[in-house]
DNA sequence: TTATTTTGTTTCGACTCGCTACAGTAGTGT
DNA sequence: ACACTACTGTAGCGAGTCGAAACAAAATAA
């Protein structure tokens, strides 16, 4: 009787959700929460967002959709984040519209504050192969609820069907560029699934 | 040169919140989203937790530990609900200062809207296997997570080791009473891994 | 050229959130 | 009895979030 949390679909949900917010929440041990207490979680997600996706998916409108929702929201979250000198922004060299989000140094230095990183201790405990099971099985279940309601799907190019590997480097048929190795594990808006389980 | 994103511990992380935060999101296929719209994140998750923790963790206090927020924004969030007659207070027999929380028919009828059903769906679409292999490995990262920050963990008395099951029905050794079968599957804030994994 | 779409921004009102302060009750110790 | 501490729930403040709506500017399609 003793053997777990347990229990079919439905449960599976509120863990994950308990588990996202409470990885989130900073946590009352007090010792780096006085640097990292300043943001919220929003700002936290923005930040984190703009530091791993690539250079195609660096703009509020891409951070909109990934955080799910609206633009203005997303505008404003950035609009504080750049008041305090953690993002940046930069004019796009074609379009006249759309603005490029670099993070600072200052931004790089308050990630090395967050509070997710307990989370990502927690979950380094499990073993690779059932982490690697779980990312799995979570991934395929994102694909299934972004189709499900006809939102963009976000995962690295390694991943995405538009992305071509040969010999050294990598070239995405999305965006029509070649990429370096280090983006391939960013993320990108504009992912495919490459083998979408039915 | 950018941190190693490495395809391990990271990644997970980013993707439970990402998968919380779509899951949690209304979706804009605007069928049952006219009427579940007028709750918000917080308001459905309280009235989730009040449907399911069983009559000792039905206080403000006890949410707001689950929800990892303070008692202040606990209370506010009650008070609305409350308002909207989705739940009632209830005087506790013994405490003067402490009140039960109860989700009302009215609230039973808008569970029925609950905008996490659409992911709830998305997970049944796993194989039963992975869907527990899931759950235990999430389950023991709750564990790990609350752990580290000295937070209660939040599980149904049937995994709790101060449960004791008999015959039909089951004795808690922590609030010194019998529970229910139904009250056996509910959420406990005194719940304690009966096995937790080193 | 004239629509139409896309991108980003601003403003508004309602809500969330952490914090502080507070009243009332419970349990403890003297 | 008494004070003292701990706990429960609440109210108000300020900053932030969020969705919605309206807007300007640039790109794209017709």
């Amino acid at each position: 009787m003793s053997t777990d949390i347990s229990a079919s679909g439905s449960d599976l949900a509120d863990l994950i959700v308990y588990l996202s917010r409470l990885g989130q929440s900073p946590g009352r041990n007090g010792i780096a929460v006085a640097q990292a207490q300043n943001l919220t979680a929003a700002q936290w997600t923005a930040l984190r967002y703009f530091a791993r996706a690539n250079r195609f998916s660096r703009t509020p409108s891409a951070f909109s959709e990934f955080h799910a929702t609206t633009r203005g929201t997303a505008s404003q979250t950035v609009k504080s984040l750049v008041a305090m000198g953690l993002l940046s922004r930069q004019m796009h060299e074609t379009d006249g519209r759309s603005t490029v989000i670099e993070v600072t140094s200052a931004g790089h230095d308050m990630l090395r504050h967050d509070p997710m990183a307990e989370l990502r201790r927690a979950l380094e405990r499990l073993a690779p192969e059932t982490r690697e099971a779980v990312a799995q099985a979570l991934g395929q279940t994102v694909s299934h609820l972004a189709q499900s309601r006809n939102a963009p799907v976000f995962g690295s190019c390694s991943d995405c069907s538009h992305c071509q590997t040969e010999a050294g480097a990598s070239y995405c048929h999305c965006t029509q560029s070649l990429l370096s190795l280090p983006e391939m594990d960013a993320i990108c808006v504009d992912f495919q699934p490459s083998r979408s389980t039915a």
